[in-house]
DNA sequence: CCACCTGTCTACCATCTGGTAAGGGCCCTG
DNA sequence: CAGGGCCCTTACCAGATGGTAGACAGGTGG
Protein backbone atom coordinates (compact mmCIF):
# COMPACT_ATOMS: atom_id res chain seq x y z
CA UNK A 1 0.00 0.00 0.00
CA UNK A 2 2.88 2.54 1.14
CA UNK A 3 4.57 1.76 -2.22
CA UNK A 4 1.63 1.87 -4.06
CA UNK A 5 0.72 5.73 -2.58
CA UNK A 6 4.87 6.44 -3.11
CA UNK A 7 3.89 5.79 -7.14
CA UNK A 8 0.65 7.74 -7.12
CA UNK A 9 1.58 10.24 -5.70
CA UNK A 10 4.95 10.92 -7.01
CA UNK A 11 3.33 10.60 -10.13
CA UNK A 12 -0.24 12.20 -10.07
CA UNK A 13 0.74 14.38 -6.89
CA UNK A 14 -1.22 14.21 -4.23
CA UNK A 15 -4.38 16.33 -5.02
CA UNK A 16 -4.65 14.21 -8.10
CA UNK A 17 -4.19 10.55 -6.41
CA UNK A 18 -7.76 9.46 -5.01
CA UNK A 19 -8.17 7.00 -2.58
CA UNK A 20 -10.45 5.35 -4.70
CA UNK A 21 -8.31 4.87 -7.65
CA UNK A 22 -5.24 3.70 -5.52
CA UNK A 23 -7.28 0.97 -4.30
CA UNK A 24 -8.51 -0.44 -6.87
CA UNK A 25 -5.51 -0.17 -8.02
CA UNK A 26 -4.65 -2.39 -5.21
CA UNK A 27 -7.52 -4.55 -5.46
CA UNK A 28 -9.07 -3.50 -2.65
CA UNK A 29 -11.46 -0.98 -1.13
CA UNK A 30 -10.52 2.39 0.05
CA UNK A 31 -11.89 1.88 3.80
CA UNK A 32 -9.39 -0.51 4.17
CA UNK A 33 -6.38 2.03 3.47
CA UNK A 34 -8.81 4.41 5.46
CA UNK A 35 -8.58 2.18 8.50
CA UNK A 36 -5.09 1.82 8.65
CA UNK A 37 -4.00 5.55 7.90
CA UNK A 38 -7.04 7.24 9.45
CA UNK A 39 -7.08 9.50 6.13
CA UNK A 40 -5.91 10.82 2.92
CA UNK A 41 -3.22 13.31 4.69
CA UNK A 42 -2.27 10.04 7.32
CA UNK A 43 -1.60 7.94 4.21
CA UNK A 44 0.51 11.31 2.79
CA UNK A 45 2.63 11.06 6.08
CA UNK A 46 3.33 7.71 6.30
CA UNK A 47 4.71 7.46 2.84
CA UNK A 48 6.78 10.65 3.87
CA UNK A 49 7.82 9.14 6.68
CA UNK A 50 8.82 5.98 4.79
CA UNK A 51 10.29 7.35 2.38
CA UNK A 52 12.34 9.86 4.76
CA UNK A 53 13.38 6.46 6.56
CA UNK A 54 14.89 5.25 3.55
CA UNK A 55 16.79 7.96 2.62
CA UNK A 56 18.03 8.48 6.27
CA UNK A 57 19.27 4.58 6.39
CA UNK A 58 20.79 5.01 3.77
CA UNK A 59 22.99 7.85 4.70
CA UNK A 60 23.74 7.00 8.28
CA UNK A 61 25.26 3.42 6.55
CA UNK A 62 27.83 5.75 5.10
CA UNK A 63 28.19 7.75 8.15
CA UNK A 64 28.89 4.09 10.33
CA UNK A 65 31.75 4.22 7.66
CA UNK A 66 35.17 4.85 7.88
CA UNK A 67 35.79 7.63 5.16
CA UNK A 68 36.65 11.42 6.11
CA UNK A 69 36.47 14.58 5.21
CA UNK A 70 36.22 14.64 1.28
CA UNK A 71 35.26 11.35 0.97
CA UNK A 72 32.82 11.18 3.12
CA UNK A 73 31.12 14.07 1.23
CA UNK A 74 31.75 12.11 -1.94
CA UNK A 75 30.05 8.77 -0.67
CA UNK A 76 26.74 10.54 0.98
CA UNK A 77 26.04 12.23 -2.58
CA UNK A 78 27.05 8.54 -4.11
CA UNK A 79 24.20 6.83 -1.89
CA UNK A 80 21.89 9.49 -2.24
CA UNK A 81 22.15 8.74 -6.20
CA UNK A 82 22.28 5.33 -5.37
CA UNK A 83 18.75 5.12 -3.66
CA UNK A 84 17.48 7.56 -6.23
CA UNK A 85 18.39 5.56 -8.84
CA UNK A 86 17.00 2.47 -6.78
CA UNK A 87 13.38 3.74 -6.73
CA UNK A 88 12.67 6.46 -9.23
CA UNK A 89 9.39 7.33 -7.81
CA UNK A 90 11.06 8.42 -4.37
CA UNK A 91 12.31 11.16 -6.56
CA UNK A 92 9.02 11.90 -7.62
CA UNK A 93 7.60 12.05 -4.15
CA UNK A 94 10.38 14.42 -3.35
CA UNK A 95 9.94 16.60 -6.06
CA UNK A 96 5.72 17.02 -5.48
CA UNK A 97 6.46 17.65 -1.67
CA UNK A 98 9.57 19.74 -2.08
CA UNK A 99 7.00 22.35 -2.71
CA UNK A 100 5.87 24.77 -0.02
CA UNK A 101 2.09 24.98 0.56
CA UNK A 102 2.33 21.60 -0.29
CA UNK A 103 0.74 18.76 2.25
CA UNK A 104 3.60 16.78 3.64
CA UNK A 105 6.18 19.64 2.86
CA UNK A 106 6.28 20.54 6.83
CA UNK A 107 6.69 16.97 7.67
CA UNK A 108 9.53 16.48 5.44
CA UNK A 109 11.29 19.38 6.58
CA UNK A 110 10.61 17.81 10.26
CA UNK A 111 12.67 14.55 9.22
CA UNK A 112 15.34 16.40 6.89
CA UNK A 113 16.00 19.65 9.06
CA UNK A 114 18.12 17.68 12.18
CA UNK A 115 19.94 15.95 9.29
CA UNK A 116 20.91 19.46 7.59
CA UNK A 117 21.62 20.90 11.19
CA UNK A 118 23.86 17.86 11.82
CA UNK A 119 25.75 17.90 8.34
CA UNK A 120 25.77 21.92 8.56
CA UNK A 121 27.54 21.37 12.13
CA UNK A 122 30.01 18.92 10.24
CA UNK A 123 30.70 20.93 7.39
CA UNK A 124 31.35 24.14 9.77
CA UNK A 125 33.83 21.59 12.16
CA UNK A 126 35.85 20.41 9.26
CA UNK A 127 35.98 24.20 8.14
CA UNK A 128 36.97 25.66 11.40
CA UNK A 129 39.79 22.81 11.58
CA UNK A 130 40.80 24.00 8.21
CA UNK A 131 39.98 20.52 6.34
CA UNK A 132 37.06 22.25 3.95
CA UNK A 133 37.03 25.33 2.55
CA UNK A 134 35.48 28.60 4.10
CA UNK A 135 31.44 28.81 2.61
CA UNK A 136 28.07 29.10 3.21
CA UNK A 137 27.34 25.57 4.58
CA UNK A 138 23.40 26.16 4.64
CA UNK A 139 23.20 27.08 0.71
CA UNK A 140 25.74 24.39 -0.35
CA UNK A 141 23.53 21.79 1.54
CA UNK A 142 20.22 23.76 -0.26
CA UNK A 143 21.75 23.54 -3.16
CA UNK A 144 22.59 19.92 -3.35
CA UNK A 145 19.57 19.20 -2.09
CA UNK A 146 17.79 20.35 -4.92
CA UNK A 147 20.50 18.87 -7.09
CA UNK A 148 19.17 15.78 -6.45
CA UNK A 149 15.42 16.31 -6.32
CA UNK A 150 15.82 17.99 -10.06
CA UNK A 151 17.35 14.82 -11.32
CA UNK A 152 13.76 13.86 -11.07
CA UNK A 153 12.56 16.08 -13.55
CA UNK A 154 15.24 15.43 -15.84
CA UNK A 155 14.61 11.85 -15.78
CA UNK A 156 10.80 12.59 -16.84
CA UNK A 157 11.66 15.08 -19.12
CA UNK A 158 13.91 12.72 -21.09
CA UNK A 159 11.44 10.47 -21.06
CA UNK A 160 8.90 12.90 -22.20
CA UNK A 161 10.95 13.77 -24.97
CA UNK A 162 11.58 9.81 -25.76
CA UNK A 163 15.28 9.15 -24.98
CA UNK A 164 15.09 5.70 -23.61
CA UNK A 165 15.72 5.56 -19.86
CA UNK A 166 19.53 6.06 -19.72
CA UNK A 167 21.54 6.96 -16.71
CA UNK A 168 23.64 8.64 -18.54
CA UNK A 169 22.49 12.17 -17.85
CA UNK A 170 21.71 11.07 -14.15
CA UNK A 171 25.48 9.95 -13.82
CA UNK A 172 26.24 13.38 -15.40
CA UNK A 173 24.57 14.98 -12.82
CA UNK A 174 26.27 13.57 -9.95
CA UNK A 175 29.06 14.49 -11.57
CA UNK A 176 28.22 18.27 -11.85
CA UNK A 177 27.16 17.95 -8.17
CA UNK A 178 30.35 16.24 -6.74
CA UNK A 179 32.58 18.62 -8.68
CA UNK A 180 30.62 21.52 -7.52
CA UNK A 181 30.90 20.22 -4.00
CA UNK A 182 34.77 19.75 -4.77
CA UNK A 183 34.92 23.21 -5.57
CA UNK A 184 33.16 24.54 -2.57
CA UNK A 185 34.75 22.64 -0.52
CA UNK A 186 38.00 20.87 -1.42
CA UNK A 187 40.68 23.12 0.27
CA UNK A 188 43.42 20.66 -1.79
CA UNK A 189 41.32 20.91 -5.03
CA UNK B 1 -7.31 35.61 -15.27
CA UNK B 2 -4.17 34.10 -17.33
CA UNK B 3 -1.67 35.77 -14.37
CA UNK B 4 -4.17 33.68 -11.82
CA UNK B 5 -3.96 30.95 -13.32
CA UNK B 6 -0.76 30.67 -14.02
CA UNK B 7 -0.05 31.53 -10.35
CA UNK B 8 -2.17 28.83 -9.15
CA UNK B 9 -1.28 25.84 -11.21
CA UNK B 10 2.33 26.64 -10.77
CA UNK B 11 1.90 26.44 -6.89
CA UNK B 12 -1.13 24.23 -6.14
CA UNK B 13 -0.62 22.10 -9.83
CA UNK B 14 -3.23 21.40 -12.27
CA UNK B 15 -5.41 19.10 -10.25
CA UNK B 16 -5.21 21.00 -6.64
CA UNK B 17 -6.64 24.24 -8.39
CA UNK B 18 -10.52 24.67 -8.24
CA UNK B 19 -11.99 27.22 -10.45
CA UNK B 20 -14.48 28.19 -7.98
CA UNK B 21 -11.04 29.50 -5.96
CA UNK B 22 -9.69 30.77 -8.46
CA UNK B 23 -12.76 32.97 -9.52
CA UNK B 24 -13.31 34.02 -6.30
CA UNK B 25 -10.20 35.01 -6.13
CA UNK B 26 -10.72 37.12 -8.85
CA UNK B 27 -13.81 38.46 -7.20
CA UNK B 28 -15.89 37.05 -10.65
CA UNK B 29 -17.58 33.48 -10.92
CA UNK B 30 -16.48 30.29 -12.31
CA UNK B 31 -18.84 30.61 -15.06
CA UNK B 32 -16.87 33.58 -16.27
CA UNK B 33 -13.90 31.82 -16.63
CA UNK B 34 -15.73 29.23 -18.21
CA UNK B 35 -17.11 31.08 -20.45
CA UNK B 36 -13.76 32.60 -22.03
CA UNK B 37 -11.52 29.31 -21.61
CA UNK B 38 -14.55 26.67 -22.39
CA UNK B 39 -13.01 23.99 -19.87
CA UNK B 40 -10.35 23.83 -17.14
CA UNK B 41 -8.27 21.71 -19.79
CA UNK B 42 -8.59 24.78 -22.36
CA UNK B 43 -7.24 27.59 -19.21
CA UNK B 44 -4.42 25.08 -18.93
CA UNK B 45 -3.78 25.06 -22.44
CA UNK B 46 -4.20 29.06 -22.47
CA UNK B 47 -1.53 29.63 -19.79
CA UNK B 48 0.88 27.20 -21.22
CA UNK B 49 0.34 28.85 -24.55
CA UNK B 50 1.01 32.18 -22.66
CA UNK B 51 3.94 31.00 -21.01
CA UNK B 52 5.22 29.41 -24.32
CA UNK B 53 4.77 32.78 -26.15
CA UNK B 54 6.46 34.74 -23.22
CA UNK B 55 9.65 32.08 -23.83
CA UNK B 56 9.72 32.52 -27.49
CA UNK B 57 9.65 35.84 -27.48
CA UNK B 58 12.76 36.11 -25.29
CA UNK B 59 14.45 33.38 -27.27
CA UNK B 60 13.36 35.17 -30.72
CA UNK B 61 14.95 38.46 -29.64
CA UNK B 62 18.11 37.05 -28.78
CA UNK B 63 18.28 35.44 -32.12
CA UNK B 64 17.80 38.88 -33.93
CA UNK B 65 20.36 40.04 -32.08
CA UNK B 66 24.08 40.36 -33.51
CA UNK B 67 26.09 37.42 -31.29
CA UNK B 68 27.10 34.47 -32.79
CA UNK B 69 28.74 30.84 -31.90
CA UNK B 70 29.19 30.64 -28.24
CA UNK B 71 28.04 34.05 -27.69
CA UNK B 72 24.79 33.22 -29.08
CA UNK B 73 24.30 30.65 -26.36
CA UNK B 74 25.41 32.70 -23.69
CA UNK B 75 22.98 35.33 -24.54
CA UNK B 76 20.04 32.48 -24.78
CA UNK B 77 21.13 31.48 -21.48
CA UNK B 78 21.08 34.90 -19.81
CA UNK B 79 17.51 35.63 -21.52
CA UNK B 80 16.02 32.45 -20.23
CA UNK B 81 17.07 33.34 -16.52
CA UNK B 82 15.97 36.58 -16.99
CA UNK B 83 12.19 36.10 -17.55
CA UNK B 84 12.46 32.82 -14.88
CA UNK B 85 13.86 36.03 -12.50
CA UNK B 86 10.97 38.53 -13.55
CA UNK B 87 8.39 35.93 -13.69
CA UNK B 88 8.90 32.75 -10.84
CA UNK B 89 5.72 31.46 -11.00
CA UNK B 90 6.61 30.66 -14.58
CA UNK B 91 9.31 28.31 -13.69
CA UNK B 92 6.67 26.63 -11.25
CA UNK B 93 4.15 26.39 -14.13
CA UNK B 94 6.44 24.80 -16.41
CA UNK B 95 7.68 22.14 -13.47
CA UNK B 96 4.29 21.16 -13.20
CA UNK B 97 3.51 20.63 -16.95
CA UNK B 98 6.97 18.69 -17.42
CA UNK B 99 5.54 16.59 -16.09
CA UNK B 100 4.36 13.22 -18.38
CA UNK B 101 1.29 12.21 -18.67
CA UNK B 102 0.35 15.52 -17.05
CA UNK B 103 -2.20 17.08 -18.85
CA UNK B 104 -0.60 20.37 -20.87
CA UNK B 105 2.74 18.32 -21.09
CA UNK B 106 2.03 17.72 -24.59
CA UNK B 107 0.58 21.12 -25.79
CA UNK B 108 4.27 22.14 -23.91
CA UNK B 109 6.05 19.88 -25.90
CA UNK B 110 4.11 20.98 -29.48
CA UNK B 111 5.51 24.58 -28.02
CA UNK B 112 8.82 23.66 -27.73
CA UNK B 113 9.42 20.99 -30.34
CA UNK B 114 10.03 23.16 -32.98
CA UNK B 115 12.07 25.32 -31.00
CA UNK B 116 14.18 22.54 -29.82
CA UNK B 117 14.88 21.15 -33.18
CA UNK B 118 16.06 24.27 -34.55
CA UNK B 119 18.34 24.68 -31.83
CA UNK B 120 19.55 21.39 -32.16
CA UNK B 121 19.99 21.94 -36.17
CA UNK B 122 22.15 25.07 -35.26
CA UNK B 123 24.29 23.55 -33.14
CA UNK B 124 24.85 20.25 -35.31
CA UNK B 125 25.44 22.75 -38.09
CA UNK B 126 28.08 24.42 -35.72
CA UNK B 127 29.66 21.37 -35.02
CA UNK B 128 29.97 20.58 -38.22
CA UNK B 129 31.76 23.86 -39.32
CA UNK B 130 34.22 23.09 -36.17
CA UNK B 131 32.99 26.51 -34.39
CA UNK B 132 31.60 24.00 -31.63
CA UNK B 133 32.92 20.69 -29.74
CA UNK B 134 31.14 17.20 -30.92
CA UNK B 135 28.98 16.58 -28.13
CA UNK B 136 25.07 14.78 -28.59
CA UNK B 137 22.92 17.85 -29.18
CA UNK B 138 19.64 16.68 -27.88
CA UNK B 139 20.57 15.11 -24.81
CA UNK B 140 22.59 18.59 -23.94
CA UNK B 141 19.31 20.62 -24.65
CA UNK B 142 17.37 18.75 -22.57
CA UNK B 143 19.81 18.89 -20.04
CA UNK B 144 19.57 23.13 -20.06
CA UNK B 145 16.21 22.40 -19.90
CA UNK B 146 16.14 20.80 -17.00
CA UNK B 147 18.26 23.05 -15.37
CA UNK B 148 16.27 26.20 -15.91
CA UNK B 149 13.12 24.01 -14.42
CA UNK B 150 15.25 22.61 -11.48
CA UNK B 151 15.57 26.20 -10.74
CA UNK B 152 11.84 26.24 -9.80
CA UNK B 153 12.77 23.76 -7.16
CA UNK B 154 15.42 25.15 -5.90
CA UNK B 155 13.97 29.01 -5.26
CA UNK B 156 11.20 27.11 -3.47
CA UNK B 157 13.30 24.51 -1.25
CA UNK B 158 15.38 28.02 -0.06
CA UNK B 159 12.12 29.85 0.67
CA UNK B 160 10.82 26.89 2.50
CA UNK B 161 14.02 26.70 4.35
CA UNK B 162 13.49 30.63 5.56
CA UNK B 163 15.97 31.70 3.56
CA UNK B 164 15.05 34.88 2.13
CA UNK B 165 14.87 35.71 -1.48
CA UNK B 166 18.18 35.96 -2.70
CA UNK B 167 19.00 35.66 -6.35
CA UNK B 168 22.21 34.56 -5.15
CA UNK B 169 21.68 30.43 -6.14
CA UNK B 170 20.16 31.52 -9.47
CA UNK B 171 23.08 33.43 -10.76
CA UNK B 172 25.23 29.99 -9.17
CA UNK B 173 23.14 27.80 -11.00
CA UNK B 174 23.12 29.95 -14.27
CA UNK B 175 26.55 29.82 -13.85
CA UNK B 176 26.96 26.06 -13.67
CA UNK B 177 24.81 25.94 -16.59
CA UNK B 178 27.17 28.29 -18.72
CA UNK B 179 30.51 26.70 -17.71
CA UNK B 180 28.72 22.87 -18.74
CA UNK B 181 27.60 23.94 -21.83
CA UNK B 182 31.27 25.68 -22.59
CA UNK B 183 32.93 22.99 -21.54
CA UNK B 184 30.55 20.59 -23.96
CA UNK B 185 30.72 23.14 -26.58
CA UNK B 186 33.72 25.80 -27.05
CA UNK B 187 36.30 24.25 -28.78
CA UNK B 188 38.59 27.28 -27.55
CA UNK B 189 38.44 26.27 -24.25
C1' DC C 1 -18.08 -21.95 23.63
C1' DC C 2 -17.79 -17.22 24.27
C1' DA C 3 -15.90 -12.61 24.23
C1' DC C 4 -12.88 -9.83 21.88
C1' DC C 5 -9.91 -7.84 18.58
C1' DT C 6 -8.44 -7.12 13.83
C1' DG C 7 -9.02 -6.38 9.10
C1' DT C 8 -11.97 -5.97 5.30
C1' DC C 9 -16.17 -5.20 3.45
C1' DT C 10 -21.02 -2.76 2.03
C1' DA C 11 -23.85 1.16 2.56
C1' DC C 12 -24.25 5.78 2.90
C1' DC C 13 -23.29 10.82 3.22
C1' DA C 14 -21.86 15.87 2.82
C1' DT C 15 -19.25 18.36 0.06
C1' DC C 16 -16.86 19.86 -3.82
C1' DT C 17 -15.91 19.50 -8.73
C1' DG C 18 -16.21 20.78 -13.58
C1' DG C 19 -19.73 21.70 -16.64
C1' DT C 20 -24.64 22.97 -18.74
C1' DA C 21 -28.71 26.00 -19.33
C1' DA C 22 -30.64 30.07 -19.35
C1' DG C 23 -31.41 34.95 -18.12
C1' DG C 24 -30.11 39.83 -17.87
C1' DG C 25 -27.46 44.13 -18.61
C1' DC C 26 -24.72 46.69 -22.02
C1' DC C 27 -23.29 48.45 -26.30
C1' DC C 28 -23.29 48.79 -31.10
C1' DT C 29 -25.72 48.90 -35.55
C1' DG C 30 -29.58 49.16 -38.63
C1' DC D 1 -36.30 51.70 -31.07
C1' DA D 2 -35.40 46.71 -32.25
C1' DG D 3 -32.20 43.15 -32.56
C1' DG D 4 -28.25 40.79 -31.69
C1' DG D 5 -23.80 39.80 -30.13
C1' DC D 6 -20.76 40.19 -25.88
C1' DC D 7 -19.87 39.39 -21.13
C1' DC D 8 -21.14 38.03 -16.77
C1' DT D 9 -24.43 36.31 -13.87
C1' DT D 10 -27.71 32.85 -11.09
C1' DA D 11 -29.59 28.29 -10.94
C1' DC D 12 -28.76 23.77 -11.32
C1' DC D 13 -26.71 19.06 -12.02
C1' DA D 14 -24.24 14.51 -12.32
C1' DG D 15 -20.35 12.54 -10.79
C1' DA D 16 -16.40 12.03 -7.94
C1' DT D 17 -14.14 12.66 -3.46
C1' DG D 18 -12.81 12.02 1.35
C1' DG D 19 -14.84 10.29 5.26
C1' DT D 20 -18.34 7.87 8.76
C1' DA D 21 -21.13 3.92 10.50
C1' DG D 22 -21.88 -0.48 10.92
C1' DA D 23 -21.92 -5.47 9.52
C1' DC D 24 -19.29 -9.71 8.76
C1' DA D 25 -15.46 -13.16 8.80
C1' DG D 26 -11.44 -15.09 10.98
C1' DG D 27 -8.34 -15.75 14.53
C1' DT D 28 -7.07 -15.78 19.61
C1' DG D 29 -7.25 -16.24 24.55
C1' DG D 30 -9.93 -17.45 28.63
Amino acid sequence: MLDAALASFGTAGFAGTSLDDLASGLGIRKQTILYHFVSKRGLLNAVVDSVAADLILALEQVLAGSQRDWERVEALVRSVFRVALEQPVLLGLLREVSRPNSPGAQRLRGHMDPLMARARLWIEAEMAAGRMRRTDAQLLLLSAYSTVVGVATEIEVLRAAGVGPTLRPVVQRRRELLRFLRASLDPTS
